[in-house]
DNA sequence: TTGAAAGCGCTAACAT
DNA sequence: ATGTTAGCGCTTTCAA
């Protein structure tokens, strides 16, 4: 079934039936009736691979997520990559559009997965997701190539050149540290994500910014490198306790969790003895003992902002280069030195 | 750059290019190398639009949830479905095919996704993951418009007619409860799943046959009709404790987990008073406490098998209807009943 | 072994 | 307001 079948149907044109199914104007109320009524009675959808060559659009976007989502860096919460590709999904749909799902693997080289990425063009743009590391060369391409993209998180190199939507990582560290010095913590540690990734640098910049505002002065044996999951958070707070904390800002919360055990086994008390705040606010973080303290960030928001933001510059319907941060709240539980257990 | 412009280059004719890029015979080895050469230097890649419109093949298959990932059927436990992503994308990927996802949504109606997915016809194939309910219309059109598909999971109607990759779960649930019963129990329970899911069915018709095979009489009111997750295994276990039992096999891993939770709320021992045995041995498994006996399923492994199997069955290497079932392993750690904690 | 030419199903510019 | 026509970039006969 093609577009003439249906025209020959109606005693139309080619054209006059395309011109139906695009809504476009100067069609006569009554041959749009007549049109509409076969392509209904026929189930008839215009035949993509057509219409991509012609238009040289797909209405297909990607969405690359870098690392294997089984990965070390998501291995503790698949709920957090799960909840973007909904978000991403969601918003594709609603607006009419499909999702080509690109997910880096432990067999591939990164190199010859971004190539592959590159060269498949049947997508008006992608989502890419900000990772640890590495999609640098990705980005670059796309920018050289001038494929639209967003990403989603903060880009590590030309940010102001880049669409992407994130949140205020700085700020959102800076408060959590400010509230632990607000419950009267001084030595306030903190174990970092991947450093390569922007949101673990940017959380370790508001932890240090805090310190300045506060006036505390800064120790740095008090920062651990570690990495996004729950096995660093626990080494890293193992370290910790040898150098005497009172509190800890972890990067997410699976750090945080790794934390929470780690000092629990050392039989130290929390909050009173060390308090901790974690960052995410995913649904662990409100069944942890005690309760976890935490940044909550929108992340299913995110990612549907995102793709909403590279429909829009597909459609010029937005400008690029644009950056979106999105707010963050600090979700108030136990685990951070206060008693009452505000739990939303 | 198209064709065309390669084949000027070359000084050949698009044919040539074209044979030179599908690797077919008869092109000399010097146009051939003339060609690869020109070809490389360019970083040439066939416009996919162009290709699906003639050979009416697009190299991209479709992957349908029909439910979103965050919904009650999954909440618990993303790493499911983030596993079986995984695995579809490791090895549509190695094939050199490309992924679509359709991501059933809240939004909207499941009738309307459906024809929505059905519609979009650029996709050689589908894998469809079986679900709590509902995807039967979308399995019947796809019957009826030859679309070849493979369901992961088998299908609540006409199986036999259908390509599927599964597990034994009747057998598998069987020996789960045949050890409990090999640890001295005898008022085994069972809290099942989503009971519209074929999963949940057969993991029951397991624990049914298991008794029969055992010659213990099954008493009908120790059987709780619940759903796959946490909170519903906590609610059918509570209820569970008022019949007397001594031991439980839960459908999933998360029911088990919540059984878990309301048996130590009791105040009663695991595996002592009452044992229980999970199914999935999800990353979780290993961590409760006590660790949780379950049964291994391969998840990951079931999706690349059944996305190998869609697409031999897309280049005629495999015969339809194809049926797969893949084995299972329990795995006994401390929550059923014997005291050693054989991790793996 | 290679090239010429038709056509996949659609859109869009141009006529009318 | 509608129809005619020329491609979009590729594959695939068919002829040479």
């Amino acid at each position: 079934m093609k577009l003439e079948d249906i025209a020959r149907q109606a005693g139309v044109s080619r054209s006059t039936v395309s011109r139906v199914i695009n809504g476009e104007r100067y069609v006569s109320d009554l041959t749009r009736q007549k049109v509409m009524r076969v392509i209904e009675a026929e189930q008839f959808t215009p035949n993509p691979a057509a219409r991509a060559l012609v238009t040289q659009r797909t209405s297909v976007i990607g969405v690359v997520i870098p690392h294997p989502l089984q990965d070390v860096f998501s291995a503790d919460d698949p709920h957090y990559f799960s909840t973007i590709i909904q978000g991403i999904s969601d918003k594709t749909q609603q607006r009419d559009y499909a999702t080509l799902l690109w997910l880096g693997n432990s067999n591939e080289e990164a190199t010859r997965f971004y190539r592959r990425v590159l060269q498949y063009r049947m997508m008006d743009g992608l989502v890419i997701i900000a990772s640890v590391d590495g999609e640098e060369m990705l980005v670059e391409n796309l920018l050289a190539s001038h494929i639209p993209f967003v990403m989603l998180g903060r880009p590590l190199r030309t940010p102001e050149a880049i669409n992407y939507v994130s949140i205020d990582n700085v700020s959102a560290a800076q408060q959590a540290v400010q509230h632990l010095f607000s419950q009267g913590k001084t030595r306030i540690a903190t174990i970092t994500g991947d450093i390569e990734n922007a949101d673990a640098q940017d959380r370790l910049q508001g932890y240090r910014q805090a310190h300045q505002l506060l006036g505390i002065p800064l120790d740095e044996t008090l920062i651990v490198k570690g990495r996004f999951n729950r096995a660093w958070g626990y080494r890293s707070m193992k370290q910790l306790l040898k150098q005497g904390v009172d509190a800890v800002f972890a990067a997410n919360d699976s750090i945080a969790v790794g934390a929470l055990r780690a000092i629990q086994e050392a039989g130290l008390r929390i909050p009173e003895d060390i308090a901790v705040v974690g960052f995410d606010d995913l649904p662990l973080a409100a069944t942890t003992t005690p309760a976890l303290t935490t940044v909550r960030q929108p992340i299913y928001a995110k990612a549907a902002r995102a793709t909403e933001l590279l429909l829009d510059l597909l459609e010029g319907r937005a400008q690029s280069p644009a950056q979106i941060l999105l707010p963050t709240q600090l979700v108030i539980r136990h685990s951070c030195g206060i008693g009452t257990g505000a739990l939303q």
